[in-house]
DNA sequence: TAACTATTGTTGTTGATCATAGCAATCCTT
DNA sequence: AAGGATTGCTATGATCAACAACAATAGTTA
């Protein structure tokens, strides 16, 4: 079948998009975490004590859409809260939320570089440049 | 804030390709038309009397779900359905449809222009390449 | 030809995701 | 002390894709 999408760059980003992204999601499914769920764990692994609100900022995540996301990471034990003030709370990882960032980091990094090796070797090192120009500077 | 998420070509593949699907989404609304919408009025003005099915097989959309999507389209005026045999249809544009699917055409060839132009020289060329091999060969 | 298997188009339901508006409490700055 | 901004949250609606099921038909094989 004639398919005149194949020639766009942005069709074939969308589609290796979805398709990277089943992909993890799948592996990521096998100790419980979704994707975003992942992003937050190393997020908030990296930064103790960051807010809902500046978490939402860096993912592009409003507040709103926040607070079921931490709720689901606060039952499953995996994230506290620290109150800093009056109405703000540091986000921390808990024992278990710090082992789940360990496993989902492994899984992450092998999946990266098993995708990166999909990659031709020509292309390889443009891609990360390539992908950043489309969406660091808006 | 420290993001270890910007190392990964997977992050921001997906953050790439929101962004591009964003804007892109933002343009054909000016023509009341949505990214699936276009996609499938290129596929039939360059495929007449394809099928649903291999429509949805094409673009990985399940069957059911072109259901809603096809019916807009017709509703809107833009294909016609041609029985080709007891249970299959062909798809076919109508003439307003040929007309919406040249304005399409026009959006998406200058949004992929611009959004290529964005990525620096270097880079390029490279882009279609490496995307291509991260989902044409599962 | 008869029987089966696969395909097509469809219905209906579900769950996940995201945008939006609004609210109370608290903060920061002047 | 006051006004505006920020934070966390509730609630709601729209959209979208996955899934199961089904009837009708086509294609293939016994």
């Amino acid at each position: 079948m004639d398919d005149p999408l194949r020639r766009y760059p942005g069709y074939s980003l969308r589609r290796a998009a979805n398709a990277t992204a089943a992909e993890l999601a799948a592996r990521l499914s096998d100790i419980g975490l979704k994707q975003v769920d992942a992003s937050l764990l190393l997020l908030i692994g990296a930064n103790p004590d960051v807010t809902a609100s500046a978490l939402g900022r860096e993912l592009d995540i409003q507040r709103a859409n926040m607070v079921p996301l931490l709720k689901r990471l606060e039952d499953a034990g995996l994230i506290d809260r620290n109150p800093l003030d009056g109405k703000s709370q540091g986000l921390v990882l808990t024992r278990d939320g710090e082992a789940r960032r360990e496993q989902a980091l492994a899984i992450i990094e092998r999946f990266e570089a098993e995708m990166l090796a999909r990659v031709p070797a020509e292309h390889r090192h443009h891609l990360l440049p390539a992908l950043d120009a489309l969406w660091r500077n808006p």
